[in-house]
DNA sequence: GGTATAGTGGGAGATAGTGGGGACTTTCTT
DNA sequence: AAGAAAGTCCCCACTATCTCCCACTATACC
């Protein structure tokens, strides 16, 4: 129900606010509503939680062994970058500098919804990170997902 | 059961509206009634999804691991061209504009029933399309396609 | 032929996105 | 400690777009 999805680009204006899209806002779970979490994606982009999706994270987080190399590694490179935000009246979010700075964030931003989360890209990276997807690469993606629907999807 | 067939040309006005084929609206399934999810095709066409079906491609998609780069893209390309859209008052549907542009589709859009999901296609794309494909290789693809049994897919 | 339904068009109000001013808080500097 | 600079949050305002509502025509159905 509550999914993020669809693809919005946005303006960020000299004060470092961005409209937050209405669709996703239409989407938003009301006890974590106007309250999100931003950090710094696995690519050049960063990831904005809802408050109540990023309890999930944690959760997954803490469950992490501190024990191996790994589990440390997960642990330290995301909470570090992890940082509060919330809409303004005029449904705004700021984004802290650090964290456009490290997506190359810069006048505009593009929204990409991933159900649980929310991903903001530079449209300029986006776009060099599309480049590299083939099309029938993406085809195998879409068939896998939907297939079944058609009866006849090889395995 | 409710499962849509058919093609039916419309228009779409100057505000991105298209009258929803009533003999589809029919079919529509009561719980999704008048709500859908519209997304790129593999083709240059869009799909529409009654709300319903859409949850089970969802559910698929909440399958994919976020921690994996393979799980992100298949997410990423797939959510980032879904939007919601819902028939009004005058069963009318309004298509995004970046989906009509991705589609190529001005003036006229032409509705296709293909089962669970409905397409949508520029009728100069399909009539494209169309001519690319060659009766024998129509056979030989429908041969694939329903071969085996007797023209009941199982599914 | 008359009625209901389907498809098309347009006006008006609401909403989303954008920009900027001003008050207050925090932090840094001198 | 006091002032300056930067940042934060609120309000107001403008514009483009979207939504809702009403109206008209053509076709299907009885």
């Amino acid at each position: 129900m509550h999914s993020f999805k669809g693809q919005y680009e946005h303006s960020i204006d000299a004060k470092g606010r961005i409209a937050f899209p209405a669709k996703m806002r239409k989407v938003l779970s009301p006890d974590a509503q106007e309250r999100f979490v931003v950090v710094r994606g696995l690519e050049t982009c960063l990831y904005l939680y809802p408050e109540n999706e990023w309890r999930d994270v944690e959760d997954a987080l803490s469950k992490a062994n501190n024990f191996t190399r790994a589990g440390r590694i997960a642990k330290r490179n995301f909470l570090r970058y992890a940082e509060d935000a919330a809409l303004d009246k005029q449904h705004r979010i700021a984004l802290p500098t650090e964290h456009t700075k490290y997506a190359q964030i810069d006048g505009k931003a593009i929204f990409i919804g991933i159900g649980q989360y929310i991903e903001i890209w530079s449209p300029d990276v986006l776009e060099n990170v599309d480049a590299d997807l083939d099309p029938d690469a993406f085809e195998a993606i879409f068939e896998q997902v939907m297939g079944g629907s058609f009866g006849i999807d090889g395995e």
